[in-house]
DNA sequence: GGGAGTGTATGGTTTTCATCGAACACTCCG
DNA sequence: CGGAGTGTTCGATGAAAACCATACACTCCC
């Protein structure tokens, strides 16, 4: 086994940094409603003020998983165990740099098509 | 058959502004690979100077035909027959003006993942 | 008219992706 | 410890998208 410190014994996720991220990724990751509601609802949000399962999207625990996966290989989002929870924080910042206007772009324009 | 003003006897492609384009649609739209070929190919091209048949992608004349029609659809390029050939051209100010910084980070940007 | 060049439409195959249900880990609390 | 709450993993399913080969339409030029 691992060993374990500190008070989590949980695998951390795994995090892509923005600068690992290429366009193509970047455009898929939020080239998704489910995700794009995500982005949005966390935008209006508090850093680590939500938890995953906090989010009003009309999909299942495990597709959300998986939506929060691919927003983390995306650069997108950053997670972090509190509790029995996993809190998420958008990475604002770091995305904008790697992708500047980009996130503006998805969190100014709520139509959709 | 039926009856022809004009030069061109064929049907005008159906051409989307990006005003009425979704952020969606936009970022499905330039979240392939081929497409992002043919996008970047297009911005180092002189307008109406590219036939469709002129890029280099490794797909064939069917599939070409349909990203160019998810590009149109995304108000992305604009086409106009010229002959037997139909001729390219990248609305690069209207997208932009829809979607702003959206185009140049995708024709900076050119790694792949 | 007929053939070469160019692009679109159709039909069918393959791949990719979103989704669900169920089973499994981990945390907290009683 | 045992149960409730939370999230991930696995396997399977269904829908969407990319692709090809073929057939068709149109333009140009001889």
């Amino acid at each position: 086994m691992a060993q374990r410190t500190g008070t989590s014994h949980r695998a951390a996720p795994e995090h892509t940094h923005p600068d690992q991220v290429s366009v193509q990724t970047a455009l898929a990751a939020l080239a998704d409603p489910v995700r794009i509601t995500l982005v949005r609802e966390l935008a209006d949000s508090a850093e680590w003020s939500r938890s995953c399962g906090s989010f009003d999207v009309p999909v299942g625990k495990a597709a959300l998983s998986h939506h929060f996966a691919v927003l983390r290989g995306a650069g997108l989002v950053e997670q972090r165990d509190e509790g029995p929870k996993r809190v998420n924080r958008l990475r604002r910042d770091e995305f904008d740099t790697r992708f500047p206007g980009l996130l503006a772009l998805v969190l100014r324009d709520a139509q959709d098509g």
